[in-house]
Order: C-alpha cells, then structure tokens, then sequence
DNA sequence: GTCTATAGTTGGATAGAC
DNA sequence: GTCTATCCAACTATAGAC
C-alpha cells in the first residue's frame, strides 16, 4: 500500500521513525513492529532493509552520535566572554538549554549505552558514543580558553573527561528528579572549579593563531 | 519437582534469582521464565509468587535500593585521616574498590534507573534510588568532615550533589571504557576539589560530639 | 496453600507475490 | 528490486491439579 522507495531512502526513513519511537517510549518500545508501524510500512519491509533488529538498532545507535557530534560542534561562540570564568558559565549555560529540551533524546542516550553495554557485538557504539563525547567536550574546553586568553595547568584530555563524568551525571540525575534549578547550580558550581584548572594568559589576538 | 515453601521465601529466592540473572546478563534478560530457571522452579510458581512481571520488578528494584543504602553506611571509618583531603582520598579509594568489583550490579543499577523512567509507575523507584544514593553521600561527607575537624563552606546537600554526580558519571564512563586507572585519577582530582569547599577547624575530640 | 499444565499475546524472521 | 502474507519462537498470564 506504501509507495516503492530505493531501499537507501527507505533505511533513513526507518531509522528517523525508530527514533521517534525510542524517544518518546523508550528502547524497548522500539519493536520491529512498532517501527514499521510508525513509518507507516508493512512488517517486513524492515527486515528487507535490514538484515536483522541489531542491525536497524545499529544504525539508529549511529544516527545519535552523528547527531551528537553535530551539536557538540555547534554554539561554540565565546565572543562576548572577558574570562575563562565566564566563557565556561555561558557554554554550560548553552549545553544546559539544549539538553533541557530535549529530555527523550537524552534519556534515551542512556539507554542505548546501557543496552550497547550488554551486548559483546554492540560494546563498540558505546565506546563511540563516549569518544564522540569526549572529543567534543574537549574542543569546546579548548575554545573557551583560547577565546578568554586563558591556558588549562592540566592536560586537556583530563579536564574533558571531569567535564564529561560530571555533565553525564547531572543529567542523569535531573532525568530522575527533574529539578533543572539544582542541575544549573551544579554546573555552574562546575565550571567554577573549572576556571580554577587554567591559568590565565594574555589574552589572544583575533586575528593570529600562535604557533 | 521442587520442595514446597512458604511463599514469602520462595519471594526472596526468586528475587535473588532475578538480580542474578539482571546483574549478570542485563535487565532485558530477566524474563519471568529465566528466573524461574534461575531459581529451579516451574515457571507458574513465579506467577503465584508475584502478580505480574511489574511487581517482581519492583522487588528486585526494592532489593538493589537496599544493598544501596546499606553498603553506603558501610566503611564509614576515617579513623587514620589527618586531614579532610586524605580522609575524601580513602573514602573515593574504598567507594571505587567497591564499584570495580561489582560491576554486573553497577550497570544494573542505570538500567534499573532508565527502565524506571519510562514506566509512569516505576518512577518511583528511580526517585527512591537517588534520594538513597544522595543520603549515603551527604552522611558520608559530614563523617569525612567530621573526622578531620572541618566543616563544609556551603550546604551538605549541594555538596552531596555535586559528588553524586560525579561519581555517577565516573562510573558510567568506566563502564563503558574500563579504564580504570583513568576512574581513579577523576575521583581523585575531584576529592581534592571537594577539600576546597570546606574551612579547617579544630580536630574534633573524640570522646565527645558537639552539639 | 503451593505448584503444574496450558492458553493467549507479542515479536522476530522468511518464503514467496508483484 | 520492493513489498506482503505467513510462520515460528518466546514470553506473560491463568485455570485447575495436588
């Protein structure tokens, strides 16, 4: 009854529609059957895409972190920023505003690391997961110190993944409890303690990268 | 085939079998059958113990949330620390040799947590889990502080939160990386921030509490 | 009061139609 | 090459035996 459709759009279809569901009901609310369903096409047009459940879920666990990496590449703008300090309370400020919205996705992101976390086949796209993670935060703590003159007394890698934990933590815990009052708090409490990590430089020229 | 027995021990038995099988192949793997296997009982006998699958699921849940609440009252001893910095080191020390060697049970712990948050009904006992998890932090950070002679800067609670959450997210990306070594160095680094926020005193006698 | 045998529902996969 | 109709397995729940 649906209308034919190369099999690649019908794959970025079906996986658009099995992150919806996920989303909205959870991991395990995305059935083969309740994907077909929400895209609007017969149950077995899903197997024809793709070869098996794993398979689609891969492709939906990947659809996120492109997703993810996207965002975290994104709102990187420190122009109004005088000092580290600030720089670092406007970015999770920013981070704190999307993740607020956007209470499925986030939850859900959870899910998939724990359900990666269980199966030996799929351990690598939680791994991915966090490297994408990971590298995002530790360009975006760069960014902030180049942008206010400031440089971290610690290696990056370090910083990103305290920075990382933390963020990871308070959202978790505002999935529970919802108060997104308290979760501010404790990043800006956060970012507070981050300042401290760097010591502050001249503050860098626009127009020229040092070497 | 099975001996007979009171259902409230045959209640306890099945809900060991469930965090068994759960901890050790996931939440997803609980199913009604493979704990009636785990425990060697006719599958119906699960039934006749609990309503429905929910309700062996909340006992489960109840069951974690106690082993919780219990270890956090556990190894509660600063006796050798001198100072607040060295009794936060050993606390995070002991706190992270306990998750390292239970790590079936951690993962458990998130997905008990996501599950939870999908089920209007079960909602609860993600709320519950926390406010434990919380209350085992706060006690053990007033004890640390207690022990050393110092006192927190700024509410017990907000600095139970911050280390909840951290924890949270150390644990998390271990999980995922099994680095442990880079776990340690986390909450180590951040044992000596948590120092930062709280004013040396006197050492507190030992025969006597303040009021 | 405790357990067994059976029914009913849901979901993943495939053979074959168009 | 794309989709439909059907099958099979796994799970939850209950009626009834002991």
């Amino acid at each position: 009854m649906t209308t034919r459709m190369p099999v690649e759009d019908r794959r970025a279809q079906l996986v658009e529609a099995a992150l919806a569901v996920a989303a909205s009901e959870g991991i395990g609310a995305a059935t083969v059957r309740r994907v077909a369903e929400e895209a609007g096409v017969a149950l077995g047009v899903v197997h024809y895409c793709f070869a098996d459940k794993d398979e689609l879920f891969a492709a939906l666990a990947t659809r996120i972190v492109d997703e993810l990496a996207r965002a975290g590449s994104e709102g990187l703008a420190f122009d109004g920023a005088t000092d580290l300090a600030g720089a670092l309370h406007a970015a999770v400020a920013a981070l704190w505003d999307t993740i607020e919205v956007t209470r499925g996705a986030q939850l859900l992101t959870y899910e998939i690391t724990t359900h990666a976390l269980r199966d030996p086949d799929l351990h690598a796209v939680a791994r991915r997961q966090y490297e994408v993670s990971h590298a995002a935060a530790a360009s975006l703590l760069a960014l902030a110190a180049d942008a206010s003159g400031a440089a971290w007394v610690r290696p990056l890698d370090d910083v990103a993944g305290e920075a990382l934990a933390f963020v990871d933590g308070v959202t978790l815990r505002w999935l529970v409890d919802g108060d997104s009052a308290a979760a501010r708090a404790r990043l800006d409490g956060f970012a507070a303690y981050l300042a401290t990590q760097a010591k502050a430089g001249r503050r860098r020229a626009r127009q020229r990268a040092a070497s």
